[in-house]
DNA sequence: GTCTATACTGAGATAGAC
DNA sequence: GTCTATCTCAGTATAGAC
């Protein structure tokens, strides 16, 4: 790839991830990338694509991932559905190992998300993966009504998107409280109580 | 109140509602409303404090109400601890009445959660609201360390933000489904069942 | 105390020279 | 493929009319 429009996304990544996608102006792109502004329109076209090639140099891989592991979870469970736990775990744990790798990059994608900006991105990438996974939880959650499980992801979906971006402001944090790692597996718990709770709010326990 | 002032109020209150914070210029506002650009920051000295006083002008009056609520459940159970569904419905019942009479200003808050401004506004205002329903949510989950339920409040405003802005696509959209009050009563269950989960993920069911 | 007119700085975008 | 110059529009600030 040409090596003015990767010092572009890398620093545009970077300076999004710290600071937002509209707290950071194209001229403070390029002048830590060096570069001149008006190759970003010639490279990218406008703001909003730079952002959507930002998201997605490392978002598709973590999405063949996410396909991967369901595959795999779905061969070890043969003709029964996967449990919801797993197919949770198929959708968290390549982000979690992302964020591993690259935890600035999970950070920007929950910036992205409460910035409002993520559904244009999803819906133009990923829609084959929202495909897999809705039928997925369908298979696992067999008496929910198939709008309720679509509703329930959409709560997952608005959970997952804060958590990624911020914490709730503890007495005593913990030590790696601020791994995004760790409040992955925090939220997992929670979302499973979510997908398995009855449909109507009738009597329960 | 002077009518200039309120006209400006109410003209943000629609446009920001509609459009977003960052896409509604100060320009859009005065143009609608018929005052003059000075006037704003006469009356409100910038766009971050006219946001401000939108958000509070209403969200003061559904505060007072969830507060209120939550007296009559505490005051009902008498010595012991309101059940997690009663805490619940005291924090989402005045904004659903909201939603019925003003179906906009939900919409609003939705917004501003989406676009991270909110944190700002709750900090300053809703402070001692939070207080008594951290309070409320211990009592009602003894079981759970105080860690994990702020961190599952912290899950709650994610879904609820969520929701309060958008839908997900569904195939056949039941008659209401994009009412905010509808929203909210889908929510409740997952949320229950969210909060009622065990902190680990150890076996259950 | 209220508001109008106007100017200032910085944003994203673009045309055209090289 | 890169850069200079320039356009439009944003939020903000202020001087002064009423």
């Amino acid at each position: 790839m040409n090596e003015t429009k990767e010092r572009i996304l890398d620093t545009a990544e970077r300076l999004i991830g710290e600071q937002g996608y509209a707290a950071t102006s194209l001229r403070q792109i390029i002048a830590n990338a060096g570069v001149n502004l008006a190759a970003v329109h010639y490279h990218f076209g406008s703001k909003e694509e730079l952002l959507d090639e930002v998201v997605m140099r490392k978002g598709a891989v973590m999405n063949t991932a996410r396909l991967a592991s369901l595959d795999r979870a779905e061969a070890l469970a043969g003709d029964k559905p996967v449990e919801v736990s797993a197919v949770l775990d198929a959708f968290f744990a390549p982000m979690a190992e992302v964020a591993g790798a690259n935890p600035e990059f999970v950070r920007l994608m929950g910036r992205i998300y409460s910035e409002g900006l993520m559904p244009a991105i999803v819906q133009k990438h990923f829609h084959p993966t929202i495909e897999r996974f809705v039928s997925a939880f369908r298979r696992a959650l067999p008496n929910l009504p198939q709008d309720e499980i679509l509703w329930r992801i959409h709560f997952m979906v608005g959970a997952m998107a804060h958590t990624m971006l911020s914490a709730p402001s503890l007495p005593h944090p913990a030590k790696g409280e601020t791994d995004v790692q760790q409040r992955m597996k925090r939220l997992l718990p929670f979302l499973i109580g979510g997908f398995r709770a009855p449909a109507s709010s009738s009597e329960e326990d």
